[in-house]
Parts: structure tokens; sequence; C-alpha cells
DNA sequence: GGAATTTCCATGCATCCGCATCGAAAGGCG
DNA sequence: CGCCTTTCGATGCGGATGCATGGAAATTCC
């Protein structure tokens, strides 16, 4: 295994750097109008376009930890945002569904979200340039060695 | 304020996600061979390579929360990696400084860290791509309205 | 010089995360 | 069927984080 050339080196402290400035944005501009984290922001969007699914599926399609999948879960049922029913085909898991309050959440969070995305990184990146990181961002978005 | 591209939210959900999972694999490489996660390695080179100096200056360099980075020395002191001995004039504060252990410590991790980043990134993507990358990064790893 | 402001660092408190593990149900296999 | 392995989801526990605040020294301003 090589070690790693400059420009891996370069990249590598700028994706951490610009990933938790950005990061850091949006989640403080979220919070500073009383609303939920991002994180809140992916369970309600994904419920809301894949349909009510299993703790399971979201955590592929999310990307998140068991556990934190699992507690964060609890966190919004707490908050009445979503509903675990027991799952019919399954007793030990449960299916989760949005509430009308998820669906109003999602839909409150998603102007205040979007600006600070907008903030973030379109504001600061060409439209091209967009395109060109997207591209190039492709294949450290897919988990390693897989 | 214009809402966000397609390009726009493209590129930040795989900005999120690729910085989650090249910092994930860091993190759990260090963690598995028994050594400190990777933003002690940061606190370790900025002071081998910019010498001892005062918290706030690493707070800038590094660009930690102040008490995140204050809890972090603290650790690290119990380590036995940084000293930190008081400012000459500035009886507020206190200049941090590597001990020998904290020297030898950044050597051992190198070779894991490296390799780990050579796993995420650089391997991952060309060497013409990763160059695009840095450059393309470069005004998102800036702070925001500054 | 003295008061108000700002800078520097630490910390109480609640929350959240990571790890390991657990209980329960499902699936595989003789 | 009875046993073993795998999958699903929750949780105890220690530690880390974020936020707000505190105290102390430095700086500014009059």
């Amino acid at each position: 295994m090589a070690l790693p050339a400059a420009t891996t080196l370069l990249a590598w402290t700028r994706l951490l750097r610009a990933a938790d400035v950005a990061g850091q944005h949006c989640a403080a501009t979220l919070r500073t109008v009383g609303l939920p984290p991002p994180e809140w922001y992916d369970v309600l969007l994904a419920l809301e376009r894949s349909g009510a699914q299993r703790p399971r599926d979201l955590q592929t399609r999310l990307g998140t930890e068991q556990y934190a999948l699992s507690r964060l879960i609890e966190r919004m049922a707490k908050a009445g945002l979503v509903t675990r029913t027991p799952c019919p085909d399954d007793a030990r898991g449960h299916t989760l569904a949005l509430t009308i309050q998820g669906l109003a959440m999602r839909a409150a969070m998603w102007p205040i979200y979007a600006e600070a995305i907008e903030t973030a990184l379109g504001a600061r990146v060409a439209e091209e340039d967009r395109a060109a990181l997207a591209r190039l961002l492709a294949p450290l978005a897919e988990p390693i060695s897989g």
C-alpha cells in the first residue's frame, strides 16, 4: 500500500473541512429557528419519498449506524413525528410511518434547510463546478471495499 | 436567496456522505489498532509543525470549537502527550507543548493514518481527479461569510 | 487610574454517540 | 420437529459533544 500523495492529503483535509463547515452551518441554521437537526430531515424525507418502511431499510438507505437510528427513531416518535406499528410478517420489527405532524415538519424544515444548503454550497461554487464536484465525489460516497 | 439547484443538492449529499465514509474509515482503522482518534493526530501535528502554542492559536488553526479543544487538550494531557505550562505574558492562558511521548505518538500514528487515508481517498480517485477535487473544495473549506 | 468591555479558558448539565451485548424472532439444516 | 445460526431492534454504560455560563486576566476608553 502506497503512502498518500500530496494531492491526496490536500483533498483529504479539504474534504473533511468542507463537510464540517457546511454541516455545521446547516445544523446551526435549523437550530437557531427552533427546528430539529438535519438527520431528522433525512428520516422524514426518506419516509415520505419511499413510504412506510422498517428501521433496517431506513438504515441501509441513510447509511446510519443501527443503534444511532434506533435512538433517533425513538426521539422522533416521542416528538410525535413518526409512529412505530408492529410489523405483520416479522414480529421482531415494526413499520415506521410518518404522522401528519411529521409530514408538516418536513415541509416546515425544507425552506430553512434549503436556504442553508444554498448558502453553504450553492452560493460558493459555480454551477459547472458543482456538477464536477458531484461527479468527483461519487466514488467517495460509496461504502469502502464495496 | 435562491433555492438550491439540482447540482447543488447532489453535491451536498455526496459531500456529506463522502466525508462521513472517509472519516469513519480512518477513525475505525486507528481504533482497531489501539491508537487515538484522528483529532488527536491533528493536534500533535500542529504542535510539532508550528511549535508550542496557546490553545487559542490551535483553535484557529484546527477550526475546532473552543470547549471541544479545551477538553481534547485535557484528555491528551492526562495521557501524557502534551503539557500545559503557564503562559509568561498572559496569565489567563498557558502554552501547549508536545512531550516526548506526544512526539512518539504522532510518529506511531502516521503510518496507520496515512494508509487509511490512502485507502479511503487516494486509492479511489485518480491523481488528476484528486487535484481537481482539492481545487473545487477549496472555497468550501473556508469559514462561511468570511 | 478606574470602570466597562473583550478575550481566554474551563466546566455544569443535558444530550448524544460508540461499543458491546441482550432478548426475541426468523431462517437453515439434519 | 429440535437445534444452531443469523437477523432485527433495543439498551446499559462510559465517554464525548453542544450549549450556556463562569471566572479571571487583558484591553479599551474615558
